[in-house]
RNA sequence: GGUCCCGUGGAGCAGUUCGGAGUGCUCGCCGCCCUGUCAAGGCGGAGGUCGCGGGUUCAAAUCCCGUCGGGACCGCCA
């Protein structure tokens, strides 16, 4: 006869109630606490349910326990004695007390806490490398479970909508957004290279040809770029598309997936609709396309008011001006701070007036001004006295940014943001083009993002004016979704490419494919994609989308777990095909 | 490509301004004691190339140069 197939437990240790009081329990997990007193020893035993004590009577096994050891205990439920209930504990009413205690595995001692004093503030280079035994821990491991949560309110609000859930390759050609594409060198055709997808955007458009309707992927995607806090080489986007639909269409069903997850994944109840703003005001006003309109102090465009100043540096195409509350108690370190602050973003520099007790203006910016323009100034910019101006001259665009971000700075400083805040809002009517280094116009979002209705006549004689059919989601500050309606018309096609400087050859070369499946009645379309790493930790209040990555690499592109990427011996670079010369040649585009 | 911050027993820090013996703190680890703790407690102990290399100096964790690793940001990035 063959041995019985090995039971390890019958119970999970988070979910033992007073109820269960009686219970003969066999459970399994880690040994979390150890708490040692010599003639009786408690541990609180830990699975994926949560925590509950164990107590134990002296024996030798007892006393070898040691954190994180894997172990089995067989026992009864009981209430605990009067007055050594734990409170913090969901189980604390009752304990186990165990009559059989078994090692399934031991522990090396750990490289970090993980329970106890100490273990919130690991750093995170050593969390990464045992990423396994940090996500032990309760934060981790709670995040990774609402992101699986956040995953199935996603795929069941587009399930009640009627879209279907279609994988698209991995390994696939380069599609047209902007960024650099990790390559894969291909065996069987030496020379030739795969490109992971920056985005599934050609096949959710091949989708449509199809007549799919509706499509949805939660979809990884590859960018080879610098990283950042919100950016990671490989990522996660709720990918969209849909046909016979308009831009409100697709922004409702955005909506309503970021509704469904506020509700059921924080418990928010966001108001709709959405916030819209156009990108033009949202620059004008917040000198940002993604502006965090948890707080005010907004832009004020001072060019005007300064159009006849004799002080050099406001002679400028734009001067604007952003009000930092209070700032005018700053010290001169804290001002020459600024300075540097602004050059590190590539300004010359800050101007600042300070507003004094009695509205009088200080500061080195103040004696280049004129009385005229002194007194109105502080009217002007909304400032009241103590309070610091801080000036940006120079390019529209340039400016806006320069004071977008000190007004985010000035946020954080000054502590006006108020953090319990969920401010969503859509940025429509992106600009269609923006214009290239040797004269030309490149697509803003990528080359089949349509104009506006009132541009679709137009684009082309004003393309520096002419607005796009694109839109951004933008929650707190961070641009969480973003997309467009496409362009179905050959002609439209034909006429963008003629803009962008893209004649018919190299298009045919980049994606004549997909302008190939343009010729059998493609339906109008238009799409969105959701930034899934970036929502998660919004929900789950992470400063950094590493948190809510099982396995994140560092900025330098490693990760510190497996050691990837690692060099590859002679046989496999041979084999892999990595030095072929292509048959034929080729120039950089 | 650039700017800034960090690197000190296993973890987290202090010490670095203004050079003077590897000094300190909390935790962990090892041993002993301990029957109601829950960040258990008590006593004792081990554990260090101050990231690495060079320079200045009688003397460097500390000052200078370089380099490596991590982080934030600019550039870059649907």
């Amino acid at each position: 006869m063959r041995p019985a197939q090995p039971q390890y437990r019958n119970a999970r240790a988070g979910e033992l109630r007073i109820d269960d009081a009686g219970r003969r329990v066999t459970l399994a997990g880690w040994v979390a606490r150890r708490r040692d007193h010599g003639g009786m020893i408690f541990i609180d035993l830990r699975d994926a349910s949560g925590y509950v004590q164990v107590v134990l009577r002296e024996d030798d096994m007892a006393h070898t326990l040691r954190s994180e050891f894997c172990v089995q205990v067989t026992g009864e439920v009981s209430r605990r004695p009067a007055g050594n209930e734990n409170p913090e504990l969901a189980t604390g009413e009752i304990e186990v007390i165990a009559n059989q205690l078994r090692v399934l595995s031991e522990s090396a001692t750990l490289p970090f806490p993980i329970e106890g004093q100490g273990a919130n503030e690991v750093g995170e280079e050593a969390r990464l490398k045992h990423r396994y035994l940090d996500l032990r821990r309760t934060g981790p491991a709670a995040t990774l479970r609402m992101r699986s949560q956040v995953n199935k309110v996603g795929r069941s609000v587009l399930d009640q909508h009627g879209f279907v859930e279609i994988e698209t390759p991995n390994l696939t050609r380069s599609t047209p957004e902007g960024a650099r594409d990790f390559i894969v060198p291909v065996r069987l055709q030496p020379g030739h290279w795969y490109a992971l997808p920056q985005s599934p955007q050609l096949f959710k458009q091949l989708l449509m040809v199809a007549g799919m309707e509706r499509y949805y992927q939660i979809a990884r995607c590859f960018r080879d770029e610098d990283f950042r806090a919100d950016r990671q080489p490989e990522f996660t986007q709720l990918d969209v598309e849909m046909s016979f639909v308009n831009r409100d269409d697709v922004l409702a069903v955005a909506e309503d997936v970021v509704v469904a997850l506020w509700r059921e994944v924080a418990g928010v109840e966001l108001p709709r609709p959405f916030e819209r703003m156009s990108h033009a005001e949202a620059l004008r006003r917040f000198g940002s396309d993604k502006p965090d309109i948890r707080f005010g102090q907004e832009l004020t465009d001072c060019t005007a008011y300064f159009s006849e100043t004799s002080f050099r540096v406001f002679q400028a195409p734009h001067v604007g001006a952003v009000v930092m509350p209070g700032g005018a108690g700053q010290s001169r370190a804290e001002l020459d701070g600024w300075q540097g602050w602004a050059r590190a973003r590539g300004a010359k520099g800050l101007a600042y007036v300070l507003v004094g007790p009695d509205g009088d203006l200080g500061g080195p910016v103040a004696k280049n001004l004129s009385d005229t323009e002194k007194v109105g100034l502080a009217e002007l910019v909304g400032a009241e006295p103590g309070d610091a101006i801080f000036f940006a001259a120079g390019p529209r665009r340039h400016s806006l940014e320069l004071l977008g971000a000190a007004r985010q700075e000035i946020g954080r400083r000054c502590d006006l943001i108020d953090n319990s805040a969920w401010r969503l809002l859509f940025v429509v009517d992106f600009p269609m083009f923006t214009p290239t280094e040797n004269g030309g116009w490149t697509a803003e979002h990528h080359p089949f993002t349509a104009p506006t209705p009132d541009w679709m006549d137009r684009f082309d004689a004003e393309p520096e004016y002419a607005l796009a059919d694109a839109y951004d989601l933008v929650c707190n500050g961070w641009e969480i979704g973003g997309g467009s309606v496409r362009i179905h018309q050959s002609d439209l096609q034909r006429r963008v490419f003629d803009l962008i400087g893209l004649d018919k050859d190299e298009a045919e070369s980049q994606f004549g494919f997909l302008l190939d499946a343009f010729a059998y009645g493609p339906p109008p379309h238009a799409g969105v994609a959701l930034g899934w790493d970036r929502i998660v930790a919004l929900l789950s209040g992470a400063e950094s989308i590493r948190e809510v990555i099982a396995f994140p690499k560092v900025a330098s592109g490693g990760d510190p777990l497996t050691g990837a990427p690692t060099p590859i011996p002679p046989a496999q670079r041979k084999e892999a095909g990595i030095d072929a010369r292509p048959d034929v040649p080729l120039r950089d585009r």
